[in-house]
DNA sequence: TATTTTCTTAGAATTATTCTAATTATTACT
DNA sequence: AGTAATAATTAGAATAATTCTAAGAAAATA
């Protein structure tokens, strides 16, 4: 798949301010990310991008995403034991997970919420992230 | 180290609910677990264990270790492509991990916090639990 | 006490991820 | 444009955490 123009230049623009060069493998690991807003793991992203540029490596997915993460253009998400997942879906968000089909959703925060966490700190602490990860029943798993 | 008459009770009980048995193994990983009131890893817990009991095996401690998280009695606490590290505090709160000193510290949460993220799920969605990890820089890593 | 069931053990196996060293692509410099 | 310097990609080996396996030991039940 192509990327939009306007994701391209935050691409070009993200790597550029933490001095990395855009690559053809990054981009597309980003368009693959960004094509199906999922939460994949570092092998299906690597399916998914082998069916159209079959020479790339799983190395080199890791790679791409760890510095897609880096550079601030996507998240991980991690749960109990499992691989880690990636996220497209910047916003201030929580996940969760569905111990019954397995499946990831994203969950909406309000501000407030998010600040009232932030505000738990004691004096002196900092956080750059907050995760937050439900574990449960979704509404299609329910009795 | 011995377990108090209370934790025992607790332990026994936790475990027959859930149709287990109590064995040395598990009530010496209980009771290394409450002893240092840390966030150790699998690996952590082993050695600790295997000062008092030099014939445990790691398989036993992960296993004691499921156990006592599946009875309720401790929480698996999870960081980015971290070891699960477990956690003798059953009060709500968040971990907080220090990017810089790797230091983890519980994070107090009001009752109403907690409640405002349980009703920011979807109608049909249930969460067992809701795992909140901060990371960032502590006090003593600060400028 | 005999029998069944559940745990523990040691070591092998698995899985996700990272590392290594060689090759290739991209950028910077003439 | 051509070359040197730097950074990224590749394949495969290495690592680290965790799980599995099969045999023996302990606990519960009959």
């Amino acid at each position: 798949m192509q990327l939009t123009t306007e994701y391209k230049e935050r691409l070009d623009h993200a790597l550029e301010r933490s001095g990395q060069r855009s690559t053809k493998q990054r981009e597309h690991v980003f368009s693959v990310i960004l094509e199906k807003r999922d939460h994949p793991t570092a092998d299906e992203v690597y399916a998914r991008a082998k069916s159209e540029m079959p020479t790339i490596s799983l190395a080199t997915v890791y790679n791409c995403l760890e510095t897609l993460s880096e550079s601030g253009l996507i998240r991980q998400v991690n749960f109990d034991r499992e691989p880690t997942r990636y996220c497209p879906n910047l916003t201030q968000h929580a996940h969760f997970y569905c111990r019954e089909s397995g499946e990831i959703v994203d969950i909406e925060l309000s501000d407030s919420v998010i600040d009232q966490l932030k505000s738990a700190l004691p004096e002196g602490y900092s956080a750059q992230h907050v995760e937050i990860a439900y574990n449960g029943k979704c509404g299609d798993c329910h009795d």
